[in-house]
DNA sequence: TTTCTAGTTTAGAATTATTATAAACTATAA
DNA sequence: TTATAGTTTATAATAATTCTAAACTAGAAA
């Protein structure tokens, strides 16, 4: 197997979490951060697109175990959008969605497309933890 | 059973949605919509509350079922804001929430304290179908 | 008032997404 | 090379919700 200079830059980012660099991770990291878009998707998705091509499978309970981590490490965020599935995002920076009622998915809108000019202030003794919208669209 | 003015007001507004008034959805009505102040609540929660005082016993099933029915007619709004619980509101207005990460409550947030001074077009051939804000909170 | 029937309730089974378990495997430090 | 903690995996368990089909009932019609 030839180690693509990538592959070392995912090597390196693994270890930095303390997470060891499995064939796995580094498949999941490959397919999820090796190009230039957004990308957001659901487990069962990664799932299909991971174990598309036959050769080498990754167990569903991995890409469970690996999205997770990832989004523990920071590499990936989830975004609450749906009421029985969870989306993940490999954007990690603060901005907003737009999520289509009809495909179920989501687009990015840049942070500083949406501006909140009032907003109001917590209950006494909480803060706000995020202030990111879903704007909910349809045909 | 005596019948009460507001019972007769929930068997009006049932039949007017052509939904049988049983005495599980009046139940159910009286707990919900006879009351000052917004509630926000999931299905575990009704059913607790419902079911709490021993006597007749509503199943989890109609449980579920009216909520559905409800919020089919207009009578309750879904709130989406947790990955793995529906929440319900007796607010159907239009407005916005905070969500307690740690309580995991919501509380309301009037239309007005919120003032969205841009906000990005939705793609082509698409529209907005909601733009409620859920600003999530911790202490 | 009685009868009829579509609508409703219910217990329990099925489904879906996710998490837990525990045995087999593997990256890597010693 | 060996030891071992971390990882993967199949499978079981769990949680929320939906489905199913039999029993029940509201209310229209006879
Ligand atoms: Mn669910
Ligand atoms: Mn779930
Ligand atoms: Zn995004
Ligand atoms: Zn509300």
């Amino acid at each position: 197997m030839i180690i693509s200079d990538n592959l070392k830059m995912y090597v390196q980012k693994l270890r930095s979490s303390n997470l060891r660099p499995t064939k796995q991770r580094l498949k999941i990291c490959q397919f999820l951060f090796n190009r230039e878009k957004t990308f957001h998707f659901t487990v069962e998705i990664l799932n299909k697109k991971i174990n598309k091509n036959r050769g080498t499978k990754v167990s569903l309970a991995t890409i469970y175990n690996t999205v997770e981590a990832f989004t523990s490490a920071g590499y990936l965020k989830e975004i609450l959008t749906s009421k029985n599935k969870s989306y993940y995002d490999t954007n990690t920076k603060s901005h907003h969605h737009f999520y289509d009622e009809g495909s179920k998915e989501l687009t990015d809108i840049h942070y500083s497309q949406i501006k909140l000019s009032k907003v109001p202030i917590p209950p006494k003794g909480k803060k706000i933890k995020n202030l990111e919208v879903v704007i909910r669209i349809q045909k």
